[in-house]
RNA sequence: CGGGGCGUAGCGCAGCCUGGUCAGCGCACCUGCCUUGGGAGCAGGGGGUCGGUGGUUCGAAUCCACUCGCCCCGACCA
């Protein structure tokens, strides 16, 4: 071990011993900020944008290693143990069994379910020394259902629920805002194992009604809403969603039916064009290329137009046609045709004979698919023949397509189940769940047998949860100028005391007292012991964020008082400071109503 | 992977355009005095291969090339 210069005062010492009796269970504890490492900034270290990453790095929870690699110091593991005792505690409600799995999987399970293949750079892939292929798990649906496979032989052992809290490693192409995104990263993921569909949709909505609880209980505002099962294959998919403007994703919201989903798959009702009557003609537009250029033009609004895209799928190339105002959601596109790209200009020559600008619909031999909105109507689109365009093109008469959803839903469109217009919103995506059906039971052979000798696949689903991002979401949308401000469920402490003046035998006394006291009541405490000035224990007490501040202080205590400050309101109120404890234990207990919920 | 930006003391930054007292500032840290309810004050002090490598030059933090790392936007996100 390396040691430390001489004359280098070290800050990092050890938490009490009374807490690390308590350590076992994470819950209870005391720790004073003295000999604890608590490595606060008063700047803003350069790397941190979001909110929520400038703040737990500047409140000492977090450190960065390497680009998508956090360590968690003292106060972060304390939110992340508080988040995640919550979570057993609900997955306990809907019996979920914890168990834990290896991060380090041999490939030949993965190739079994063909996703050893089908994923690219992001798995993280390595051989062991005797050259057997190797992967670090991304996620756990090959090995819980191998698990499965072995293990599962009958109907009376089913259902099941097995979850796990564990690492996962993805090799992300972009990380991004602290613990946000990150390449290495702690999930809960729960598997169910149902004999049917019905049961599986009993384990689904177990798990809705376990991630309402725990959602609310971490104090977050968030949405369900319906997402893409994507490759993860089955029936059907929600994400949880915590509104924050740091967020990733995209949601399209109705206020009056409720309807709530993924802009990725979200329909929407795009606002009605004006009719108009137009012949049919090939016009002359030199240079005229893009929808706005022509529709300038020719004095014709954009909705009056065809844009024509061509993409390369697996399978060839497509035509993609959407109405001149609407943007392609290439996810959309993906679902119908299999993974594609843009064409490249040289592309587009190639296959089409013409250059970009001048495609239209019309007399093209590629597979076609059309924006649903286009159905009726009469529209322009490129003749393609360069520097020229037709009018008065009829979708049907003059061309045919498959019929699609493909455009992206935005704001002020109609609600596709009742019209009302929907809102768009940015989310921090807090979790999934996924209806499996039988996608990996088949490929792993996990089968069980019924009342009759029969054997049948195992039906599954598969539940995610990022602890990580419960707490980023957490400070984005609980944090003022001055710091975080914790929800009550899961801030790293209850109550922090703040003695003022150090040099106070008063001041300590009382202070030690209502530790000793909070800690006796089960109240987590963390007393900001340090020889500082009050001014930098309160900036401090503030960007640290936990809830509740008991200021111990010479004036306070001249009239035999201590203060109760809620970070959240900064409202103050005193309490006798003999036998403080028992009253401060109290005020905490109420505050423990958790304050967020479905929005 | 495409686009943009940034690497100078633990943190935040200036200096770079126009090479030459440019190794500098604030905070933090150490010593002393003083102060003690919202990141005090004064005095003194320690700390930097200017991300790395190679070039241009009498001379490079500064110009050029390559390279590594990091951030932001986009693509991706099983």
């Amino acid at each position: 071990m390396k040691r430390r210069p001489e004359g280098v005062r070290t800050r990092v010492v050890h938490c009490d011993v009374g807490f690390l009796k308590t350590l076992k269970t994470f819950h209870g504890g005391h720790m004073r900020f003295s000999k604890t490492c608590v490595p606060t900034l008063r700047e803003t270290p350069s790397e941190a944008e979001a909110a929520s990453h400038r703040l737990l790095l500047r409140a000492g929870y977090i450190r960065r290693l390497a680009s998508g690699l956090y360590i968690f110091m003292p106060l972060g593991w304390r939110v992340m143990e508080r988040i995640n005792a919550v979570i057993r505690e609900e997955m306990a409600r809907i019996g979920a069994q914890e168990l834990l799995l290896p991060v380090l999987h041999p490939a030949d399970i993965w190739q079994k379910t063909g996703r050893w293949f089908e994923i690219g750079e992001e798995m993280f892939r390595l051989r062991d020394r005797t050259g057997r292929d190797m992967c670090l798990g991304m996620t756990h649906e090959e090995i819980m259902t191998w698990l499965a496979s072995r293990e599962i032989r009958s109907y009376r052992e089913l259902p099941q629920v097995w979850y796990q809290i564990q690492t996962k490693l993805r090799d992300e192409a972009r990380p991004k805002s602290g613990i946000m995104r990150t390449r290495e990263f702690i999930m809960k993921d729960s598997y169910s194992f149902d004999r049917d569909e019905n049961g599986l949709a009993r384990s689904y909505s177990l798990h809705e009604e376990a991630y309402h609880r725990i959602f609310r209980r971490c104090g977050l505002r968030f949405y369900q809403v319906e997402s893409d099962p994507g490759m993860m294959g089955g029936a059907g998919a929600h994400e949880f969603m915590a509104p924050s403007p740091a967020g990733e994703d995209d949601i399209a919201l109705c206020a009056s039916c409720g309807y709530a989903a993924n802009v990725e798959l979200a329909r929407s009702v795009p606002p009605e064009a004006e009719p108009v009557e137009m012949p049919f003609e090939e016009v002359h537009t030199p240079g005229k290329r893009t929808v706005q250029e022509v529709s300038a033009f020719l004095g014709l609004s954009p909705e009056h137009f065809i844009k024509s895209l061509l993409y390369v799928s697996d399978s060839g190339p497509v035509l993609v046609l959407l109405r001149g105002d609407q943007e392609l959601q290439e996810r959309k596109l993906q679902r119908l045709v299999g993974p594609c790209r843009p064409a490249r200009k040289e592309e587009v020559v190639e296959i089409l004979g013409v250059e970009p600008g001048f495609i239209g619909p019309m007399g093209q031999q590629v597979r076609t698919v059309a924006d649903e909105v286009l159905r009726e109507g009469v529209y322009v689109s490129g003749a393609n023949r360069a520097d020229h365009h037709v009018k008065g093109i009829r979708p049907g008469r003059d061309f045919t397509a498959e019929w699609a959803d493909l455009h992206l839903a935005k704001a002020g469109d109609g609600c596709s189940a009742c019209g009302s217009p929907l809102r768009i919103e940015r989310v921090i995506e807090i979790g999934n769940i996924f209806k499996l059906g039988t996608k990996y039971s088949v490929p792993l052979k996990a089968y069980y047998l019924d009342e009759n000798g029969k054997e049948h696949p195992i039906v599954m689903g598969s539940y995610g949860i990022g602890p990580a991002r419960i707490a980023a979401a957490a400070v984005e949308q609980n944090h003022d100028d001055n710091g975080i401000i914790w929800p009550e469920g899961i801030a790293p402490f209850d109550a922090m005391v703040l003695p003022l003046q150090m040099n106070s035998e008063d001041v300590l006394r009382v202070s030690e007292e209502i530790y000793r006291g909070l800690t006796d009541r089960g109240i987590d405490v963390f007393i900001d012991d340090r020889d500082e000035r009050a001014g930098v224990k309160f900036k401090d007490a503030d960007l640290i964020g936990i809830p509740l501040q008991v200021i111990v202080g010479e004036k306070g205590l001249r009239d035999g008082v201590v203060e109760l400050k809620t970070r959240r309101t900064g409202e103050k109120r005193t309490v006798k400071a003999d036998d403080a404890a028992g009253e401060i234990a109290e005020v905490i207990r109420r505050a423990r109503q958790p304050a967020a919920g479905s929005a």
